[in-house]
DNA sequence: TGCTTCACG
DNA sequence: GACGTACGTGAAGCAG
């Protein structure tokens, strides 16, 4: 093995700690003992993130050692302005110690030195590069090619361009240019009235204090008379300012090699101190290590990512609280003349319909942001301005068209609006579809987003409201921390947006599809949420007790076949009476080694003649229906509207579909008699029919636009049935000759194909061996060999870029396309085959919503969208006009993609879900 | 919270 | 030569 490239980094501790005591929202946080534990959650978090970010193999954390340095003989003085330690900040040291040695840290605190002179000095004798973590800017003069910074605070990397830019002099002129200004704090006597700027002026006139000395006598001025009055000193002060990187320590950088954590250790101090979070991390830690040698040892190298520079001085932001009328006007003048703003409303609840709002933040460029705050109402908040009157006083800014609105999430706040009864319009950009569009495996949140693009750590909802039972909602939060987070929201979100935009604007397809397809479907998703479904909750309760009766008989059965009682829910007391105590065999393990029990085990043993795995594959599903479907559906009733009303996730599957939750819509059952039955409390309203629409077979149609497979592009054109006609092909059978099993078989290869599948999990699948299954592939594609063509093309692009495309242009990227671990490689691989098609159908479903959407509004149609399903979009419609709507989105639908193969659309029409279907 | 199972396209 | 083996989701229940 070769030793690594990774940086050595050295952790300036001390600066740190100072800066996190002072830092606002860390300064109020105690555990229920009251102890002050705010510093210590900084230092550590910025650890943590320093640990993630690099994955360094050497690592130091230094602290100043107390009592006396060499400084303080040469000048007695020194550091004498400096205010004791406070209490609140010493008390927090030692248990701070203990836990970053706990984690595994080398920690260094060398007596006589200062921690700078530690770090020069560990800087020095190290061969590789040297990451200097720390907030102190006199570390500027170790800077070199090999020596860089990095502030975790503030999110600043300085190179020697780096330096050079911010203190306008070289690393190596660092030290005059600190001596000649002289520290106030540290008591460093400098030049009277010189700064920053005049500091850095003479030394590039001059370069060097040495020869500013020399030439003392030319400086006129006043600035010339305190020069000459400072020359006796400025020795001393250069020798103070100047780290010592010859201190004798008895270890060598190499030594610095991070620990095993003392877990033990670690419990008992995060339960102490009351961090949570960590200790709930902690066990999810130990099993992760325990897995670890079965990991791939060189998968990690992978995806260690550059470092990168960063533009944010999060230190310098402008965020105001308004209070008063005046104060708010002046703010919507500057949002006027900036014609664009970002903005986020703070709410009651993440539930939309629920939801009121509390507050509103703006920001109007970086750093510039504002929040007004109107329903705070703990005990003691301070007035605000009137919600409702405010609100009223804002909706014609809200509703302009012509102002442009840049949110992160926008169909919440839309949603939430309209609760006030407004309407936002102007929806410019939404940051969260801007990442979505770019990369759609990222998460897409707001601190996920700021972290890894603006490497800043955001203020977390969790953070002012507390989490778990006692977690506040934000009208309880206090205004000064709500302000600070709500402004910061806009803030971040306008820095996100600067971020993504010109990506966008750089790359055609990705700005056609967020400006074209994602943001004008925000809208056509909020009105189909708000608009939610009629579900019969009486029809659902009466398939409850059904259910219940039925699940409680087969219950006793199944006590009576195994001998005892035990928890027909409960995998793991099934495992054990299935094949600890009635001794049938294990057909399949689960990833962790388990022995499964899931529908193909107990098919298997069900075909084998046992009787209890049969009973449980019915149980089982009855069971599924009860908890999660008529159940659960009846208490999602929204009580105002008597509707379901889902919430459809615009970013939340990687190849362009939609997703839905809270309740999931979108997996409904159909596929057992019984569970349709779940379909039929899905109604209209009296007077309205529901109206059900989907694309047929629209994945196999892509395929065969992407391959030009001219076989399979005939097929489609004369209107074949699919399978049959892939029957015909395959087994090279007459139409009316073919058997169903033959027409089953060709259906699952066609499945299999989208799937990018292997001859195995076809066998598997037909329940045939896996000669024969290879037999079927191979004549599939001697008959259809541009479909072999096309699925070859694409392995080969997604090895070739780490990405495939959509029709449309969609990306997906495939990061373990490359992967040493064959298993996850080919994983991407599968992946890689059905993005594409499964991608294209996604995107094209969406243009026929917008075209459908645009359609129903233009002509006042009383039909509303109710819900989508991938390909399946389904209506609420008056009966008068059932005709027309049903003739004219078929239309749409049919013509929202133009391929090279005709796009078929069903569709029926019924009281309830199923009947349509 | 992670795992397992199962509902959908 | 062995291993694992069809894509994409969300939710519920159990167990620790």
């Amino acid at each position: 093995m070769t030793t690594t490239t990774k940086p050595l980094i050295l952790v300036d501790g001390s600066s740190y700690l100072f800066r996190a005591f002072y830092v606002p929202n860390l300064r109020v946080l105690t555990n229920s003992r009251g102890e002050p534990t705010g510093a210590m959650h900084g230092v550590l978090n910025m650890l943590d993130k320093l640990r993630k970010d690099y994955e360094p193999d050497l690592m130091a954390v230094v602290f100043d050692a107390s009592g006396k340095t060499f400084r303080d003989d040469l000048y007695p003085n020194y550091k004498a302005n400096r205010p004791p330690m406070p209490d609140e900040l010493r008390s927090q040291f030692e248990p701070l110690l203990e836990i970053i040695r706990a984690q595994g840290y080398p920690l260094l605190m060398v007596a006589g030195v200062e921690a700078d002179d530690v770090i020069g000095t560990l800087a020095s004798e190290h061969q590789g590069a040297v990451l200097i973590s720390t907030s102190d800017k006199d570390m500027a003069q170790l800077v070199d090619e090999r020596v860089h910074l990095i502030n975790t605070m503030s999110n600043t990397y300085a190179d020697p361009a780096g330096i050079i830019e911010k203190f306008g002099v070289r690393p190596d002129q660092i030290r005059d240019y600190l001596a000649l200004m002289g520290d106030t704090v540290d008591n460093v006597p400098g030049v009277e009235k010189v700064g920053p700027k005049t500091a850095a002026k003479w030394i590039s006139e001059y370069g060097s204090l040495e020869n500013i000395m020399a030439n003392a006598e030319k400086f006129g001025g006043k600035v010339g008379e305190n020069l000459r009055a400072a020359l006796t000193h400025l020795p001393l002060s250069y020798q103070l300012v100047t780290i010592k990187c010859d201190v004798q320590l008895e270890l060598d950088p190499d030594d610095l090699k991070l620990a095993a954590p003392n877990n033990e250790k670690l419990r008992e101090l995060y339960t102490r101190y009351e961090f949570s979070t960590r200790l709930r991390s902690l066990g999810k830690e130990t099993t992760l290590a325990a897995k670890k040698p079965l990991a791939d040892p060189f998968e990690m190298f992978d995806e260690i990512e550059p470092l990168e520079k960063t533009t944010i001085a999060s230190s310098k932001v402008d965020y105001q609280t308004i209070f008063t009328q005046e104060a708010l006007e002046h703010w919507l003048k500057l949002i006027r003349e900036a014609g664009e703003f970002s903005f986020d409303t703070e709410t009651t609840s993440l539930n939309y319909m629920e939801a009121e709002i509390v507050g509103v933040s703006f920001a109007i460029q970086a750093g510039k942001a504002a929040y007004l705050p109107l329903a705070h109402n703990y005990l003691g908040a301070p007035p605000q301005l009137n919600r409702e009157a405010t609100l009223a006083f804002l909706k014609p800014y809200l509703e302009d068209e012509a102002l442009h609105k840049i949110g992160q999430n926008l169909k919440y706040d839309r949603n939430v609006l309209l609760n006030h009864g407004i309407e936002l319009q102007g929806l410019a950009h939404d940051t969260m579809l801007e990442s979505y569009v770019l990369d759609s495996n990222e998460e897409h949140g707001m601190d996920s987003l700021c972290e890894k693009h603006l490497h800043h750590t955001t203020i977390h909802f969790e953070d002012i409201a507390g989490k778990g039972k006692k977690q506040l909602t934000f009208n309880q939060v206090g205004i000064e921390q709500a302000s600070t987070y709500a402004a910061e929201d806009a803030d971040m979100t306008l820095r996100l947006h600067q971020y993504f935009w010109p990506q966008l604007q750089a790359l055609d397809d990705q700005r056609k599809l967020y400006q074209s397809l994602e943001m004008p479907l925000i809208r056509v998703l909020s009105t189909m949420e708000r608009t939610g479904v009629k579900i019969d909750a009486k029809l659902l309760a009466q398939q409850s007790q059904e259910l219940e009766q039925r699940l409680s008989e087969m219950n006793k059965q199944a006590y009576a076949l195994a001998g005892q009682a035990f928890n027909l829910n409960s995998p793991k007391q099934l495992q054990e009476i299935l094949f600890d105590k009635l001794g049938l065999p294990i057909v399949q393990k689960t990833s962790t080694g388990q022995a499964s029990t899931d529908v193909n085990v107990l098919e298997e043993l069900a075909d084998q003649g046992h009787e209890l795995p049969k009973l449980l594959l019915e149980y089982r599903s009855l069971s599924k229906l009860k908890s999660t479907y008529t159940d659960k559906l009846p208490e999602q009733i929204n009580p105002n509207t008597g509707r379901v009303h889902t919430s459809y996730q615009q970013t939340g599957a990687a190849t362009g579909r939609l997703s839905s939750t809270d309740p999931n819509l979108q997996n409904i059952p159909i596929r057992s008699e019984e569970g349709r039955r779940i379909r039929r409390a899905f109604i209209a309203e009296p007077g309205y029919k529901l109206l059900a629409l989907d694309y047929s077979q629209i994945e196999l149609r892509i395929m065969a636009h992407l391959s030009g497979d001219k076989g399979l592009l005939d097929a489609f054109a004369q209107g074949k049935d699919i399978h049959r006609a892939t029957a015909v092909e395959v087994f090279n059978t007459p139409l009316d000759k073919l058997t169903n099993d033959q027409r089953r078989a060709a259906k699952a290869i066609n499945f299999g194909l989208i799937y990018g599948m292997s001859a195995f999990g076809l066998a598997r699948q037909l329940g045939i061996d896996r000669s024969e299954a290879q037999l079927y592939v191979n004549l599939y594609f001697a008959r259809y060999p541009d479909v072999k063509a096309y699925m070859e093309r694409t392995r080969e692009q997604a090895q070739a870029q780490a990405y495939v495309e959509t029709l449309f242009g969609r990306r997906l990227f495939l990061p373990e396309i490359r992967a040493r671990n064959a298993q996850r490689r080919q994983a991407a691989e599968r992946a890689a085959i059905n993005a594409p098609m499964q991608g294209t159908a996604a995107d094209i479903i969406k243009m026929a919503m917008i075209s459908v959407d645009t359609w129903l509004r233009s002509h006042k149609s009383g039909a509303r969208m109710i819900l989508q399903v991938h390909d399946e979009l389904v209506f609420e419609v008056p009966e008068a006009e059932l005709d027309e709507t049903r003739q004219v989105i078929t239309e749409l639908m049919v013509h929202a993609a133009t391929l090279s193969v005709p796009l078929l659309v069903e569709s029926g029409v019924g009281e309830n879900w199923e009947e349509a279907h």
